[in-house]
DNA sequence: AGTGTCGTTCGGAAATTACCAAACGTCCGA
DNA sequence: TCGGACGTTTGGTAATTTCCGAACGACACT
């Protein structure tokens, strides 16, 4: 009795969460609802029974839990004498955070792809004021700083990153 | 001739540049525009120099020069003699990697809230396996390492930042 | 107070997106 | 080679979001 609504409660906020942090990588509810479920649950879940869990229809769960392989966040087992696949959520930290790295770095490479052109084409033009120029400059440095930040902290784990932060506050 | 033309090519990339960058924060495509546009302007732009400018209606460009205000990504400065606002473009790296981690931050606070909550509602049912509980302390302290991690990334300007990491490599 | 200039807010239309059901392709066992 | 179980892809539809024009409120100057 109890059971039931105890643990529906305990999902909406997990959901919740899932979901909010999804829409802030710009993916659909479903993708958080998914990736909620996933943890919550006791062990992998087939799509039959996201689609129980969620309410959602096969494409849709389909269709976004290839967006959560992606991201790295889910990962698909074999489970032994089931031809299914089954799900389960990534949770490693170091993985995790590897993933969040990546697509985050990738973001801003296509950034700098276009601040590099807008720049190129800038110098080539003759009547672009000085100012605006040194302004694209200023940006595109930003964004170089923070690929080099990004890629450096890729380099170390998350305790050792902290460690050194830190130690260097001193 | 020649320079509408080519001043409308070079637009093109920083706005699309832009564009990107704001869907991946969850913005519409609208919030870009305006930012690419304050980019390559000569001079601070009016709000109706933006409408011109963009295409948009007066609303449309009200309502997202004030989130690109939030965003802490464009400010309002006052032009002598004249009563109308004028937009410039935030491009000072600090402070784009200051508002940049704040808004990182905010949305790491809120999920961690979840998982707390979470966690602590699970701690209090009976039947859940241990498995899951484990899974979602597991991401917990993901989350709150990255949150750490942030916290001590804004305390440098990027540049120690770099130093540092560069020379903890070694 | 009256008038004109700005910027914001509001309700509805248009465009986009998320979602579902059905059709389709694939793999495996018989 | 057929049949059945799975997962993906494909239109069509419902819901959300974006955007515009109009109305509104605030401020300055007369």
């Amino acid at each position: 009795m109890m059971d039931q609504d105890e643990s529906h409660i305990v999902k909406r906020y997990m959901v919740d969460a899932c979901v909010k942090g999804a829409s802030s990588c710009g993916c659909c509810d479903a993708v958080g609802v998914l990736r909620g479920t996933l943890f919550l649950a006791d062990e992998p879940l087939s799509m039959d029974q996201l689609v129980e869990d969620t309410g959602y229809s096969k494409s849709t769960v389909s269709s976004n839990m290839s967006t959560l392989e992606r991201l790295g966040m889910a990962k698909r087992v074999i489970i032994q004498g089931d031809k299914r696949y089954h799900y389960i959520p990534v949770t490693d930290p170091d993985s995790l955070k590897k993933d969040m790295i990546i697509n985050k770095r990738e973001e801003m490479q296509s950034i700098m792809v276009a601040l590099e052109k807008t720049e190129n084409d800038l110098r080539a033009c003759e009547n672009v004021s000085p100012a605006t120029l040194e302004r694209v400059e200023r940006v595109r440095r930003f964004y170089r700083q923070m690929d080099r930040l990004i890629d450096l902290i890729s380099r170390y784990n998350t305790e050792e990153l902290i460690e050194l932060l830190e130690r260097g506050m001193r």
